[in-house]
DNA sequence: TGCCAGGCCCTCTTTAGGGCCTT
């Protein structure tokens, strides 16, 4: 694991698009350094509008508990001032930066740390398996697992777990002894047949 | 009224369509 500390963080949210008035419900992010969880942050929050009956079941967040939930702006100002200028880390990471972005911009706050996303990692590193949903992933790594899956606090737990056992492989296949942030973006970036041949083909992971 | 995300990525592609992934 890099040195560097990075965020991995989580939202539930009302649905799936901040650009059609979707908010978030809940917030959970761990601060990882040398692959140690080092601090959390977690709240529920209330975004003003109803929960869906389909999240409710998807999530097991009702209305009553954002009700009694402190508001999105004092979370997100909380949360900001948690992430800093870390790194950030998420599972399909387009779709938390979405909401990350929106609810930034409701307190007059802008992102500028960089992210990184374990799904498109994960696509990358181990491309011969049939699902690169988060549970899948932690069962295919056999990484510890409460169970709970749709909770910030525990996708964000789970997300961190799966990236510093993405970073060990990626850094095993490549002989490095430390991997930057950069150098996973990088990753990212090349096709999915380069991918295979550099971590497939050649190495047998 | 009815519909409604967005980005990545694959493929029988690029003058496009569809699956995956997130809630």
């Amino acid at each position: 694991m890099g040195k560097f500390p990075v965020i991995v963080f989580d939202f539930e949210t009302t649905g799936l698009s901040p650009g059609r008035g979707d908010r978030a419900i809940e917030i959970g992010a761990v601060l990882l350094q040398d692959g140690q969880i080092i601090d959390r942050f977690q709240s529920l929050m209330n975004p003003g509008i109803p929960v869906s009956p389909f999240i409710q079941g998807l999530t097991g967040i009702s209305n009553a508990m954002v009700r009694r939930a402190p508001r999105c702006a004092e979370v997100m100002t909380a949360f900001a001032d948690f992430i800093g200028q870390h790194p950030l880390v998420a599972h399909n990471a387009t779709f938390d930066a979405r909401f990350l972005d929106a609810e930034l911009a409701r307190i007059d706050r802008i992102r500028t740390n960089e992210m990184a996303c374990t799904l498109l990692t994960a696509r990358r590193i181990y491309p011969h398996i049939s699902s690169h949903k988060l549970e899948a992933l932690i069962r295919y790594k056999k990484l510890h697992s409460e169970g709970v899956f749709h909770r910030a606090a525990a996708d964000a737990e789970m997300t961190a777990r799966l990236w510093v056992a993405m970073i060990e492989d990626v850094k095993k296949l490549a002989g490095l002894s430390e991997l930057s942030l950069e150098a996973i973006q990088k990753l990212c970036r090349i096709s999915k047949a380069r991918a295979q041949s550099l971590f497939t083909q050649e190495h047998g992971l």
